[in-house]
DNA sequence: CTGAAAGCGCTTACAG
DNA sequence: CTGAAAGCGCTTACAG
């Protein structure tokens, strides 16, 4: 392969100056750097990211930790993610956790991440007291989307979770239903995802607001998946004195309840009203309830935020929206977006 | 950070000695080898990516090229991935196309994959001749999933597009469907999609074995999503004269053909039968008759056969199943799963 | 605006 | 089994 110096060789200048001229730097004159670049071009060639991370520092890589790619929120985040990194020519290195604590550890624990990537972006994952003490230590700049942990110095980019169920669970209230059932995930976990507790929290709180007392036979705790919503159903119908509504922690926890709900002859909405959270792109398809979060918006704002300090820039003060506050999380909005699945009660 | 030398320094050895027993080359004494793990663990040592890889000339990286990481196949097939290749201790490159002609093109079209990886994944990705012979001329060590071109030397897993589509419609002939209409990817796309081809070729040989001769009116083109099923649905049934069945190229367009025959106030499948793809995750929920496929086994497979060589290993030959024929494709199985979206047609 | 030279932190023949 | 030394291909002060 052509190297650097056969570039410099055919333009007729130094290797420095090869170096400059194709990274754009302004200490190029405009002749010198029409050049080099003619002559990388004739030559066919493209720098060794090897040798230029290890001259210059900086590896032009960030790292994407996210739970499991193959969920909604995920894959449309690392697919925004993916497209503002690649415009700005960083790679993106992707670590799917998929719930296997060594890879957590092989990630996180070490000092993998410092000499591997500029930045980290955390999506949904949250960390040991003792995980978040190294990575503190590595001094990386990194982003955190749907919180998980909060991070120290990272910005943090999301919805408001408890928010997002009061409003959830006040549409059924309206509806006229008074047994509503939460389904979510699982708070017994060592690891907790806030996303599950807050959404807990916003549930409780509307219900507390309307007269209601949170009856904890109503509230089943499972995984964030299709089968983790049907198993949390299954587990609900299975305790008598079923509810008249479900508010399932996200749309596909919300679609395994629909089958379950259909497989024990019960109708949506006749029987049982079901809402959930994301818009998932089938969330349409399905004719399901729920309030809609941009995934995509999410990713594309963290991975602006990341790099934008990488390139010297400021990190946003004022300009942006929601951003007055530094520090403080960014909240994306949400909105109810009304469909089949949810309905009135019948009346008894 | 530390660096090599002040591992070697604690362990009182060479930097040498050092670089072989944390990468487990034989020619360590146990006694050594001991020595230099505790120094390293000790000061928490992590070799630098960037140096190892010049040195070394290896980059431990594999990029994985995707049309779209959040279709289900995609999605699945990363995931398979990026367990095989963490395990391994590679890095995963993801490159996500999203059908960006510019991407495409920085991605394949220069020397920029020679320098950063090790070995590509191309995942249902075609190449323009000239994309081949840029890729060919690299003599990067690759694999191809689900086709699209076939790039010389590359082993492919995938499955037998052509005889899935057959399985498909026959199921339909089967039940007693005449009017069979095909949606399926656009081929006049300048990247045809070998997939979409052979599905439809299946398709219509499965229709003229039944005496039937393919309806062009009957076969719609669009995109390979949910929202290009629903295009051609509803384009199909503008057309008047509706089908009895539809055969959708993927179960994301069987499930977008769903929603357009709702809204038109047709009831699968007592008015319109539909078949899809793939076994997507939510095929279930929304009882989705489809040919099943495994998109984690294509993954994990192409990993390991990527992997192999790498590592020194001779490329599987005869030992593993479906590799007899060096050069052939490796073909999974796929099996019909019947659920309620097909039925008999209704006798006029 | 440009170049000579040092150095980034490893791995790899080579020699023993 | 181990070490001294060269070299991987760039970038970066430094000097001009």
């Amino acid at each position: 392969m052509t190297r650097i110096d056969d570039v410099a060789r055919l333009a007729g200048v130094s290797t420095a100056t090869v170096s400059r001229a194709l990274r754009g730097l302004p200490t190029v004159s405009a002749a010198t750097r029409r050049r080099v670049l003619a002559a990388a071009e004739q030559l066919d060639y493209a720098v060794s990211p090897s040798a230029s991370r290890l001259a210059g520092g900086r590896t032009g890589t960030v790292a994407v930790v996210v739970p499991r790619i193959t969920r909604w929120f995920f894959g449309t985040v690392v697919e925004a993610v993916e497209d503002v990194l690649q415009q700005a020519g960083y790679d993106l290195l992707l670590y799917n956790l998929g719930g296997r604590e060594q890879v957590r550890q092989r990630v996180l624990g070490t000092a993998n991440l410092h000499k591997r990537v500029d930045a980290v972006m955390l999506v949904a994952t949250p960390l040991r007291p003792a995980d978040l003490t190294a990575l503190t230590k590595l001094r990386l700049p990194g982003v955190t989307i749907s919180s998980g942990t909060v991070v120290p110095d990272w910005p943090c980019v999301r919805i408001d979770d408890v928010g997002v169920a009061r409003t959830a669970t006040r549409h059924l209230l309206d509806l006229g239903h008074r047994r509503i059932a939460h389904i979510s995930g699982d708070p017994h976990d060592e690891l907790a995802y806030t996303t599950h507790l807050d959404r807990r929290r916003g549930y409780r709180e509307a219900l507390r607001d309307a007269g209601i007392d949170p009856d904890p036979g109503l509230d089943v705790e499972s995984q964030f998946t299709i089968s983790g919503g049907t198993r949390a159903t299954e587990e609900l119908l299975r305790r008598g004195d079923p509810p008249t509504a479900i508010f399932a922690a996200c749309d596909e926890m919300a679609m395994g309840a629909m089958t379950a709900l259909r497989d024990a002859g019960l109708r949506v909405p006749q029987d049982v009203s079901v809402i959930g959270v994301d818009d998932h792109d089938l969330a349409g398809v399905l004719g399901l309830s729920t309030i809609a979060q941009s995934a995509a918006e999410q990713g594309r704002l963290a991975a602006r935020i990341l790099l934008d300090p990488l390139h010297g820039g400021a990190r946003p003060s004022s300009g942006g929206p929601c951003l007055d506050t530094p520090g403080a999380p960014v909240i994306l909005p949400t909105r109810l977006i009304v469909r089949e699945s949810t309905a009135a009660p019948r009346a008894h």
